[in-house]
DNA sequence: TCAAAAGTGTTAAGTTTACACCCATGA
DNA sequence: TCATGGGTGTAAACTTAACACTTTTGA
């Protein structure tokens, strides 16, 4: 065995998941109410610890599948957080994760079997452990993210209204975005582009359905909303 | 012994520093030849394992400061690194941070034995593992905090002319600036104080010493350069 | 006396913000 | 017919970018 690695300790590596959702009443985040030790009962993020073999997004990617049977998710890491006594348990070094999902999309029978439930997300119930943190910097960081990369995208369905557009990123930012500034940004852009189908569920008149279309922002990636 | 917890896997889990310094010649990073196991003869990031007991913001400050002596250094978290193989020793998941640091003070001794020097960032010799990632996203990563956020004076004297702050500032964008627009950006932030001291070692005619009055800074805490 | 860095304002271009009405439809 | 959300343009305010010459002084 090689002294250099082994004189060092080891330790519990787990991965937290903050996992966004979006619909008509804004931005949710899905969480545990944990029936299982430690903090049994309370309200936790989905957790699970990182395995031999098995890489820190890889995890990320497992412990989001467990919950809600969900592959190929946008996934981004927050960071690791390595307080001592961050877990009263036992030692355990967490690293953070946001996921943006689609919300009409989920395993219901999983979430359901965990235990777990969309919160809004300004009404998050109190949150084990150093949770509230991560849940604040993925924030941040989601939302640093949103107004310069085209991610937002993957809280929607496929095809989408622009003004479930802009209530998403009025959600993202916590403020209202004018409808017409907005409109004229979303065109500039190109590649939002307007489809033949009109979603006629928000409205009577009805309002065109758009698409991200990835391969021409490919060809001219900028974005700022 | 919690069987949640023991089920579960251990990972050594280190810490890699990405150093920045700045001086006339720009923006340089501390690194090691590495006259040790595994990879000697290689250059890479000064690291270090975190230990029981210690928190990971705490193991990348012990191991700073290791090498440089210093205390108190503006530090921040990059992330954590966590493929399978990244060090083909043994599985090591590490943390990295970047560091910003005041090139004219830090302990020479130390870093002799460390066979560290420091290696100007657009002539960075190959590194060892993921180094490389960490360095760029550190970069990045600085980069966007330094644009808004008073903290590049770290790696400036107390006093600094403001076309050394300049200097900093294209060294950190990686492109060049006007020199009335910049001065007038400065001006506008009202906490970058102009002092009653000459710089005579840059120029004939002498330029004016200024300092970053955090005080001042921290009651209208507005940045953008 | 001249080379080298310090210091200093103005204008045009571009971007951002504010703002109000008509349209289509189902109930 | 009317209430509801969908859809559209313009002008003022502000921000950003471009630009050149004078000053000081040590060598």
């Amino acid at each position: 065995m090689n002294t250099y690695y082994s004189s060092n300790p080891k330790f519990h590596v787990a991965i937290d998941c903050i996992i966004f959702g979006f619909d008509k009443d804004g931005l949710s985040l899905l969480l545990l109410q944990r029936n299982f030790e430690p903090a049994k009962g309370e309200w936790s993020l989905m957790g699970g610890f990182v395995q031999e073999g098995e890489s820190a997004d890889d995890a990320a990617k497992r412990v989001l599948f467990e919950l809600t049977g969900l592959n190929k998710v946008y996934m981004e890491q927050v960071g690791a957080f390595g307080a001592v006594e961050r877990d009263p348990g036992e030692r355990v070094i967490s690293i953070a994760y946001y996921a943006l999902v689609n919300i009409n999309e989920y395993d219901h029978a999983l979430v359901r079997k965990h235990n777990a439930s969309w919160v809004k997300i300004n009404e998050l119930p109190p949150l084990i452990f150093d949770h509230p943190q991560m849940v604040a910097q993925a924030r941040e960081l989601m939302q640093q993210k949103a107004s310069c990369a085209p991610i937002g995208f993957n809280l929607l369905p496929k095809l989408f209204t622009l003004s479930q557009l802009q209530s998403l990123y009025e959600a993202i930012y916590g403020e209202t975005i004018d409808k017409r500034n907005f409109r004229k940004d979303v065109a500039k852009m190109g590649y939002i582009e307007k489809t033949d189908k009109i979603d006629k569920s928000g409205s009577k008149r009805g309002a065109a359905l758009y698409k991200f279309n990835e391969r021409v922002y490919r060809k001219a990636p900028k974005f700022k909303l």
